[in-house]
DNA sequence: TATGTATGTTAGCATCTGCTAACATTATTG
DNA sequence: CAATAATGTTAGCAGATGCTAACATACATA
């Protein structure tokens, strides 16, 4: 069945740190998200079991071909809802947080006709958001 | 503590009930959600104890001063988020479900943003969709 | 009024997803 | 190398919230 919000975020920090750093490891995923060892531990095999993520030979989490497409759609409903918040006026703090939590609740038609707003009537800072990172994740 | 999306939506029904009809039983929100009969009764006597929701000399189910509140700001949500999307392009079916799990994610800061913009640029509809109900629960 | 249906409640199950405690394994370092 | 620290796993708890089964009560009509 489709993930819940808990398994996307997960798949999201893991997208996300992998950009950072390519070894990704469990207790990593755990200081971003704010979540102990055992909860990273149990999430990491619901994903195995689901095909979204792996254990490369040193033990480094890595997404599936299918984990990396779910995981950059959700970070690009991150990134762009929170440039539509911004835009909107929301300050950037809770835009981040906004769009953390709504990215996981929009449908595809409601996303692409945000996006397809945003692209004709533009952003008014266009450069600002890709740079900063953060996901909205706790730490 | 707050609320959860789950008692957000037993709130709204009964507050959209109640305007169809003053005299609100809880088959009548299981019905409408979609829920067993006991999954609703045992609701009630969370909400209840959390002073939401009372249950007048009949039986019927009434929301509290401070329920009502509640009820109302999101039901607030519901109409202006649904008409934001349809404004958007999104289909009226696919508008209204997304408002109906959005509602219970965005905080008041980029809420009151969105009602600014509405305000300021205006609703292409905008004498459509009040009238029509539907909270866009199951059934 | 008696009987059957409708409504509400209680008890207990299931799933999700966080947690801590305890243990195993691996890495670091004196 | 031995001791300590860091990381990962297993086991089991907690709470939210859906469910069914079974029961109690209320209602409504033959």
């Amino acid at each position: 069945m489709a993930l819940q919000e808990s398994g996307e975020m997960y798949l999201e920090t893991i997208y996300v740190l992998s950009q950072e750093h390519p070894n990704v490891r469990a207790v990593d995923i755990g200081e971003e998200l704010g979540y102990s060892r055992p909860s990273v531990s149990r999430a990491m095999h619901v994903l195995k079991d689901e095909g979204l993520v792996k254990t490369d030979d040193y033990g480094f989490v890595k997404l599936t071909e299918a984990g990396n497409v779910l995981a950059k759609r959700i970070y690009e409903r991150h990134t762009v809802l929170t440039q539509v918040l911004l835009d909107l006026g929301v300050e950037e703090k809770i835009a981040s947080e906004d769009a953390c939590r709504l990215e996981h609740y929009i449908s595809d038609e409601t996303f692409d006709a945000i996006k397809a707003h945003v692209a004709q009537y533009g952003s008014k800072n266009k450069n600002k958001s890709r740079a900063k990172g953060k996901t909205g994740a706790k730490a």
